[in-house]
DNA sequence: TGAAGCGGAATGATCGTTCATTCCGAAAAT
DNA sequence: ATTTTCGGAATGAACGATCATTCCGCTTCA
């Protein structure tokens, strides 16, 4: 074995595997479309195995989420920089999560499957209620600073990303490419909405 | 049978029966969390009948959809009045949309599901594609009137809907309700996204 | 009495999950 | 150094439950 960075553990990434494999057969099949047998054979591993990694599918599907909305945070978060103006950092995060949903188009079809599902609903949380601090005190420090609309932070957080979901739904749907003429327009119409 | 109007098939309701029993089912466990027994039960006829109303699982749900998106546009339209200015028909129809989503919280959430599951995607045609002319009109008269922002109709409506989506969600996941005092602001929100 | 349609048990497929068994590398023993 | 023992990870056939759908005995009306 000539594999001189073994680190600690033999298999190191069976269970990426299986992530990856259900993000993409579930974003294609949805969640009761996506059978454990299906799910093994396009991860390259036995059925058994997979119950080693994960105590069962809805823990599995849960983790995934977990993972996706971490990353989508992270990548939200990409430039962010309270030096800059609140107009200047509302740009940068709109960009972000839009830049996120066009580059993981199966990470949004997931998220938006997760959010409108009974399937697990108890163990559901709201996307705001889990959303780093940093977007609380953005908004909330834009209210004080009398430039965005005097509204709880979770309508804020509503009028941000709503268009983004209906516009990148609606064209994935029709199949026509948001332009970055268009993607820059409706940037601006959300300014609008948020900006007193 | 009494029933003096039977026009061509014996039995009158038992389809809107199905059909109710479906959305209420559905909403609580999702589509392929209600089986076929259980719907049944819940509309008090027996599985086999359920066949003779509709070809299957799956057409029975496209129904559903086509007869819960009619009201839901016909609802947009209620007081909907050419004669009056843009702000004014365009205040109708979103309060008109939000209100449906409250009063119908089965069909909202049902149509969430529905929009966003992959589960029959062949047969989707996406919401504004099917949406009455009377709306595509409405916002060309706004972009000729230089009212609203020249953008494309789809983007428009999805600059104006989507908020109210994300709001309705939020606040039925946390459990908020939604004061009017909030409804009034957000609407005032989205027409600044929309006017010029 | 004959035809029509209702009703629910039966059906085969598929589901998520389990568990007895195999496998393999390291520790122990010689 | 070589063999034996051993423990946990890997495996997939088997399982009971449940799925959507079918089909035929039975009721119901003409």
């Amino acid at each position: 074995m000539n594999d001189h960075s073994a680190s600690q553990k033999p298999v190191p990434d069976k269970r990426r595997q299986i992530l990856d494999a259900a993000l993409s057969l579930i974003a294609d099949h949805g969640f009761h479309g996506t059978g454990m047998a299906a799910l093994a054979r396009q991860a390259g591993v036995p059925v058994g195995t997979m119950y080693r990694y994960f105590p069962g599918k809805e823990a599995l599907i849960h983790d995934l989420y977990r993972e996706i909305k971490q990353q989508m945070m992270a990548d939200m978060l990409i430039g962010f920089d309270t030096a800059q103006s609140i107009r200047e950092r509302f740009f940068t995060l709109w960009t972000n999560l839009f830049n996120y949903y066009l580059a993981n188009p199966r990470s949004f079809i997931f998220m938006e499957q997760y959010a409108s599902s009974p399937f697990l609903r108890e163990l559901k949380t709201t996307m705001w209620e889990t959303t780093p601090q940093a977007f609380k005190d953005f908004f909330e420090e834009g209210y004080r600073e009398q430039i965005l609309k005097p509204l709880p932070p979770d309508i804020l957080y509503a009028l941000m990303t709503g268009p983004i979901v209906a516009l990148v739904n609606a064209h994935r749907e029709a199949g026509r490419p948001v332009t970055p003429g268009i993607r820059h327009d409706v940037m601006l119409a959300c300014w609008d909405a948020l900006k007193l």
